[in-house]
RNA sequence: GGGCCGUUAGCUCAGUCGGUAGAGCAGUUGGCUUUUAACCAAUUGGUCCCGCGUUCGAGUCGCGGACGGCCCA
């Protein structure tokens, strides 16, 4: 049945026909003619080698010991740049592995392949068989004896030589940027490699790695707003998960005593050049072991994966030399706060009256109902995380804004926890976790207080979590730890827009 | 949410004091059988983001809005 939003529809898309420009309906002509002589669209091509691998195999070979070597290639890929000279012509190919360089000549290929041949445009993807030669310039080129159009392409590449530089047709249309600039596609291998290389990681420490729900009836695990959607089939409202902690600890309790899991994380929170409402996590859990070992094994990991990725464990970040080789520095919250501060004195954090002026005078908008952890919590990220540089784990975070974490067992005010600070951005946040399930019921009801009182980021009160912890959570430690931010980071980019494939935009009318 | 900046041809960008809308690339036509940002000649292409206003006249000035970027919260 066509309804009337179809109908609308339909005009709409019509009316986007007669709004393209003349090169597209100069194309669709031409695909038009070409699907009166057959499928436009063939898919029996077969390529034999990659362009890299025909560089590596021939690249060093000289004219001459080309010009006797027999070896038939077939290459496919897009058509990036052209150059006719009449009755012969250079293309340069682009595939996945790189680009090489097509010799096609009428004599080659026959008058009538190429008269259809020079109908075909740049962004034009074909398929092609030939030898191998060298031209006149060294240049490594395959001497095509057979072409074939593979997908015709309608519009037109942006410029070949300034490529596309609009950030915004960059982040909506992807695909282009991925086309044409080179740094793009170098970027998303090696965000790839990044994942992959904490992903043997773990698997070669005997880490398993489980995938939890997306979506929950409770949210938690973090203190964030989450996402709501609604479950037709049971009427139910959820929420998309903000952390996957609470599960993967109930599988440690379950008997898996180290699980990780790599996946997207939802909060409802605005864009900014760090935050992405949906974000990649690494969260993993080790039983028998506690934060001091959570540190030392996060050096190790950012060291190795560093290496594999840029075989080195030096780099640089908006100009900055950052060092995963050397020992990351360790310091409690109170000390970084005056270390960085020099006019606050370790009691101005001890003491709620002190700490809650100096968090207004540092231009913290306090409430009220706030506790001393908070404050300190709230003056550190005012006084100290943009000040950071160099890769510094800062520890023992109040009790109060860590409701997942195990007390210290020196100073019940504070937690076995660390966050791993890199040039301002928190990078990873691990700590011993908290298995008293009586502590744990009270954490909550303090976060359902904190909610009442109109934090919408305090947690939910989680009754079946209590009830796993109550079968008994081994001593374990867990950590997440942010892909987005570590990939800025080995990739020295300045917004984690750049290290998204599709990054949320607005959209356009 | 606030501040600053941007939006002109498919892409990259100019556009003077408010006076007929420009270039390079891409495209089209012709030439050219080792080019490589190929070259030579000719040539097509515009909702100047949208709306309102000021003005004899707005890409340009004013107001409002959309989208984006950066900074701040």
């Amino acid at each position: 049945m066509t309804t009337r939003k179809d109908q609308d529809q339909d005009k709409k898309n019509d009316e986007a026909q007669l709004d393209e420009n003349d090169i597209f309906s100069l194309r669709k002509a031409r695909l038009d003619e070409m699907r009166l002589k057959g499928n436009p669209f063939p898919n029996d091509f077969r390529r034999k080698h990659l362009a890299s691998r025909l560089h590596d195999q021939f690249g060093e070979n000289s004219k001459e010991e080309l010009e006797s070597d027999t070896t038939e290639t077939a290459v496919s890929g897009r058509v990036v740049l052209r150059r006719m000279m009449g009755k012969a012509s250079f293309l340069t190919l682009q595939d996945v592995s790189g680009r090489i360089q097509l010799y096609v000549r009428q004599n080659d290929v026959g008058e009538e392949v190429y008269e259809e041949y020079k109908q075909w445009d740049i962004g034009d993807i074909v398929g092609a068989e030939g030898s191998m030669m060298k031209t006149k310039t060294d240049e490594l080129t395959v001497k095509v004896s057979k072409i074939r159009l593979l997908t015709k392409s309608l519009r037109p590449l942006p410029d070949k030589h300034k490529g596309l530089t609009d950030t915004e047709t960059r982040y909506r249309q992807r695909y282009l940027d991925l086309m044409v600039n080179e740094d793009t596609r170098e970027l998303f291998v090696r965000r790839s490699k990044i994942v992959d290389g904490i992903r043997r990681f773990l698997i070669e420490r005997e880490f398993m790695e489980v995938e939890t729900p997306m979506m929950l009836n409770t949210p938690g695990g973090a203190t964030a707003l989450p996402f709501t959607t609604h479950y037709n089939a049971l009427d139910a409202d959820m929420y998309l998960r903000v952390a996957p902690e609470l599960n993967l600890k109930r599988l440690v309790v379950g008997g898996f005593e180290k699980v990780f899991e790599i996946n997207r994380n939802f909060r409802n929170e605005g864009m900014s050049t760090k935050h992405s409402p949906e974000f990649t996590m690494l969260e993993f859990y080790w039983s028998y072991a506690d934060y001091n070992d959570l540190m030392d094994m996060t050096e190790e990991m950012f060291r190795e994966v560093a290496m594999s990725v840029l075989g080195t464990t030096e780099f640089t970040y908006n100009g900055v030399l950052i060092d995963f080789g050397k020992p990351f520095a360790r310091t409690t919250m109170d000390q970084a706060i005056c270390d960085f501060n020099p006019s606050v004195e370790p009691g101005d954090l001890k003491d709620i009256d002190k700490a809650r002026a100096l968090a207004k005078k540092s231009g913290v908008e306090v409430h009220e109902s706030w506790g001393l952890g908070k404050l300190v919590m709230e003056v550190f990220e005012v006084l100290v995380e943009d000040k950071i540089e160099q890769p510094v784990f800062i520890t023992q975070h109040p009790t109060e804004v860590s409701p997942l974490a195990r007390r210290s067992d020196h100073d019940p005010d504070v937690t076995d926890r660390f966050e791993l600070f890199v040039l301002g951005k928190e990078i990873a946040n691990g700590f011993s976790e908290l298995n008293d399930a009586e502590d744990q019921a009270q954490r909550f009801r303090d976060q359902v207080n904190a909610k009442e009182a109109g934090d919408n980021e305090a947690m939910h009160y989680d009754h079946d979590y209590i009830t796993a912890l109550e079968y008994g959570l081994p001593p374990t430690a867990g950590e997440g730890l942010g892909i987005d931010r570590l990939v800025m980071l080995l990739t020295d980019s300045p917004s984690i827009r750049d290290v998204l494939l599709f990054p949320h935009m607005r959209s356009k009318v």
